[in-house]
RNA sequence: GCGCCCGUAGCUCAGUCGGAUAGAGCAUCGGAUUCCUAAUCCGGGGGCCACAGGUUCGAAUCCUGUCGGGCGCACCA
């Protein structure tokens, strides 16, 4: 135990560094103490130790559980050890009681002094407060949307690109190197389609009569533009010529102008990728060969007869194939993958593991953020990045993020959003309609591997109840009071802050969380705890606001009591900081009026 | 049939490494506006945390089983 521990100067001004962190380490020092002394046997384990808010306020500020979970080691009952460890606690200065309660647990009321410091710390930090070095400058790359470049994003690719993004966001501030990375699956039977579908536009725009868009092609208006730009580009040359002859050119064509539709969509979101990688030039690169060489020489791939499907009645024209089968069933799966189709060409996931092992080259950590409907193909790719990265010496931690279905609904009834259909809903329409920040924090209030309903006619008709605004509001209250303050001639100040009331310090004490959020956050992988926690701290703040409204000495502007006021809007100030704080890592606007 | 996800108030959902009397919003009922933004706030009613066992000082939370909903289940992506 170091001699300034019973000091906040032991808090360095560092991003990592929470209040909480601090007093667990003094709960965790006295505890050393108690062994020293014999009363806990040396050794007593303190990894169920925990030091946290107690859930109820009326408890205190903190409260730990540790005279519960060591007694049993101290032949003692709970409460005699409290005693114990509570007569160490009362010598703190900075905390100003500690009880006992309920079956052991250890309340602690913290001095004002503390909550002043966090307001401090608010304010010098700025932008940086929250931030953690809990990542430790470790790279991870975060792979989502992904979508297939046959079409412009649609709703379903709309929740897990939010999530993706968030959680992108979260990470970076949580301490990581983050890259943003999107697959681009330009190699498999869906682009031939799409590239036959352009030809097809592109024989319309060259003035043919194409009449109905036949079965197998993509009946969607957004390839009309492909088609003329094709036109444009190519003039008559493939109008007929044989489709050997124009497949690849219409194929990387129209694949291009795609991902340029798709950038622009998830530019109207607020999402920018960092990395694009083409599935073809992976394969064109031979990762998919090199991956399969190195698995045969594990004995990981061999050539082998998939069974029958079971369950359910097999497909027609099902029958028994020799295939290059991974042995996924050793690490999990319930059978093992062919890697090659039957032509000798890549399945999708024999390139996805090339594609795996490649991203594992430039990151610590992998994280993919999938739609719920690849499910099924969780435990095969974690299968092969297990192998991969056993290979490289060292085991790749692997994540996938399984981002649950969105039901669209327009005016309850279910909108369909099939790409072939040529029936959906962009994200583009949805942004138009709603606003950016509207779909983020919708997407966002929920856990997402649960299912959801999005409702369009709800969402627009009773946006005044959208929890977005409101927490937008309370950003946009403290600016518009401390314009009001400057019209009046009193400027924000940290010089008064022991004038502050308990009520006050009650709104710190809300605000002091929020790198405890974050941390909490990045660790489950939930950007969603974030916008429950600024939901909180702007009912905090609105409830505080009102408080005003009964009692006027309440107020932030109190002309004839300039330090109070000065105090009290320098708090508003920080509490303001904290929203822009939590909502740029959601990545919706905290706007200065509504 | 098998695998994964979910099941918490009338509805939509939170719930931290297992912690104290399970919380919000909507809806409903009753209040607050000569005042810094009422797009706000305060209060009432509303619960077998799907069900049954187990683990332990303590379970909405962990384990097993059952029921209900969703997604997936040969070489598609």
């Amino acid at each position: 135990m170091p001699p300034d521990a019973n000091t906040l100067t032991a808090l360095p001004m560092t991003t990592s560094q929470t209040l909480y962190v601090a007093f667990a380490a003094k709960i965790d020092a006295i505890l050393a103490t108690l062994e020293a002394e014999a009363v806990l046997p040396a050794g007593s384990p303190r990894g169920n130790v925990s030091v946290e808010p107690p859930r109820d306020a009326a408890h205190g500020d903190l409260a730990t559980n540790a005279a519960m979970v060591l007694a049993k080691h101290a032949a003692t009952n709970p409460r005699a050890l409290a005693e114990k460890i509570v007569d160490h606690l009362t010598r703190d200065p900075l905390i100003e009681s500690a009880e006992i309660a309920g079956p052991g647990f250890i309340n602690l009321r913290l001095a004002p002094a503390v909550w002043r410091e966090e307001i401090a710390a608010i304010a010098a930090l700025g932008d940086s407060y929250g931030k953690s070095d809990m990542g430790a400058g470790t790279t991870v790359n975060v792979e989502y949307v992904s979508a297939n470049p046959t079409g412009p994003m649609h709703m379903g690719h709309c929740r897990g690109a939010v999530v993706g993004d968030a959680l992108a966001s979260l990470l970076e501030f949580a301490g990581h190197k983050v890259i943003r990375e999107y697959y681009v699956n330009d190699a498999g039977g869906q682009v031939d389609t799409l590239a036959r579908s352009a030809h097809l536009r592109y024989r319309e725009a060259l003035g043919e009569d194409i009449g109905e868009i036949p079965e197998g092609f993509y009946p969607g208006a957004y390839l009309i533009p492909v088609g003329e730009a094709a036109a444009q580009e190519f003039g008559d040359r493939y109008q007929r010529a044989d489709e050997a002859e124009w497949l690849a050119v219409f194929r990387a064509f129209a694949v291009e102008r795609m991902m340029a539709v798709i950038k622009s969509d998830l530019a109207q979101l607020g999402i920018k990728h960092d990395v694009f990688s083409s599935e073809a030039a992976l394969q064109a690169a031979g990762k998919p060969e090199a991956a399969e060489a190195w698995l045969r020489a594990q004995d990981l791939v061999y050539d082998g007869v998939l069974e029958a499907p079971k369950g359910k009645a097999p497909p027609e024209d099902w029958e028994p194939v020799e295939l290059p089968l991974f042995r996924s069933t050793q690490f999990g799966d319930d059978q093992d993958r062919p890697i090659r189709k039957s032509d000798g060409k890549w399945t999708y996931f024999g390139a996805d593991l090339a594609y795996h092992m490649q991203k594992a080259e430039t990151a610590d950590a992998l994280i993919d953020v999938w739609g719920a409907d690849h499910a099924g193909t969780v435990k095969r790719i974690k299968a092969a990045v297990a192998a991969l990265s056993a290979g490289n010496g060292d085991v790749t931690p692997f994540d996938v993020k399984l981002v649950q279905m969105v039901q669209l609904l327009r005016d309850g009834e279910p909108a369909k959003m099939s790409k072939r259909s040529g029936n959906f809903i962009t994200i583009a329409d949805m942004v138009e309609e709603v606003g950016k920040d509207v779909v983020r924090f919708t997407m966002l209030t929920r856990k997402p591997e649960a299912q959801m309903d999005f409702d369009f006619a709800k969402v627009v008709e009773a946006s005044k109840d959208n929890p977005v605004f409101y927490v937008q509001y309370a950003h946009a209250r403290i600016c518009s009071t401390l314009r009001k303050a400057a019209e009046a001639g009193i400027t924000p100040s940290d010089t008064h802050l022991d004038l502050l009331t308990e009520a006050d310090l009650a709104l710190v004490k809300q605000a002091a969380q929020f790198p405890r959020e974050v941390e909490a956050a990045a660790r489950a992988r939930e950007p969603h705890r974030i916008a429950f926690y600024l939901y909180d701290l702007a009912a905090a703040f609105h409830a505080f606001w009102n408080l005003g409204n009964d009692n006027p000495e309440k107020r932030f502007i109190l002309e004839h009591k300039a330090d109070v006021s000065a105090a009290r809007l320098f708090l508003a100030s920080q509490i303001g900081q904290i929203v822009r704080n939590g909502l740029a890592i959601l990545g919706v606007e905290a706007v200065e009026e509504l």
